[in-house]
DNA sequence: GAACAATTGTTGTCGTCAACAACATTATTT
DNA sequence: AAATAATGTTGTTGACGACAACAATTGTTC
């Protein structure tokens, strides 16, 4: 029965007068995952909550989340592509990436051109500044990307990426 | 300047009249990610997307999601927490966890004790129904976490979860 | 060629989720 | 006793996935 100072409730560990006040609650790693533990699922929910913030906080400057950076990138290196066919390759609805678009349309870092060859479908192109926008954005996400490394390893990383690489 | 039968703005092959009827469009792996492929949260994401839809899949019968089964795992393992302690343990914010909380508890399956020791927190617990509810949920995501390991390999499961313990 | 079906972009709704902010009640600190 | 902090709760905001409906356009089929 080791109830030194462990709050029974919330298993924290009551602040001592001297130490910092109310900083961490050093004592969380104490409470039992159980099962969670061996779920694949509930490491990668963490992982990527966290993944999504560091890549946030890095590019906050330029205000660019995640997903817009996905659709520029893939619009950057596929130019005339479709809605549809940016929405099925990134696995996006393709009614979000209406606002997405519309927002980086805005924004003037893409553009829909009207196809010739479809009425119905635009044409995706990113504007020249756009282009050099991008630039500046994947230089920061590979900054990101070092984070990740920084993280869980260089090599993990690798690996990481090779066991996944069955979903992009 | 292969453009076959590859429409240019779609990228998406024409369907051919012998052929189904637009099951699938075969040709979307023709389009480049780009640095994309590079990104370990873009591989993250899609996998997160695919292992909770599964997740959620194979429990649908008892109606249970992923956060719901980690909150009760959590409690069942260490039943007298708070609301807190739970919500910090497992990085959930305590605002959502009261409605996580309400709607388990209006199911039966847990209950909210008042804390003898601190009259302002609630100490967790799962009641009766619900601690042999678990045991039928535990042998659920059992199915679901084999079903991981079918789609990127039974070794590769492990290492993955050796690669992000440091998130658990 | 006309009728029918499918695709594309768009708008809208619904439910989930993370991130905040504010508040009342209760504990702790000084 | 007064100031400060923690806990549970309520509410709002914005991002997101899933779905359904619609107009315009294209493709298919008779």
């Amino acid at each position: 029965m080791s109830s030194h100072s462990v709050h029974p409730a919330t298993g924290t560990r009551k602040r001592r007068p001297g130490k910092s006040p109310s900083r961490h609650t050093e004592a969380d790693e104490a409470i039992s995952l159980d099962t969670l533990a061996g779920h694949a699922g509930y490491a990668v929910r963490r992982f990527q909550l966290w993944i999504f913030q560091d890549f946030i906080r890095t590019l906050a400057a330029v205000d660019i989340k995640p997903t817009q950076f996905s659709v520029m990138t893939v619009i950057g290196a596929n130019p005339g592509l479709s809605q549809m066919a940016v929405a099925k390759r990134l696995g996006i609805e393709r009614a979000r990436l209406v606002h997405l678009l519309d927002s980086l349309e805005r924004r003037k870092l893409v553009k829909r051109v009207q196809s010739a060859v479809d009425r119905r479908s635009h044409a995706l192109h990113l504007t020249a500044s756009g282009e050099a926008s991008l630039r500046k954005f994947k230089q920061l996400a590979a900054e990101h990307e070092r984070h990740v490394a920084d993280k869980i390893g260089k090599a993990n990383r690798e690996q990481l990426l090779r066991i996944l690489s069955c979903f992009a």
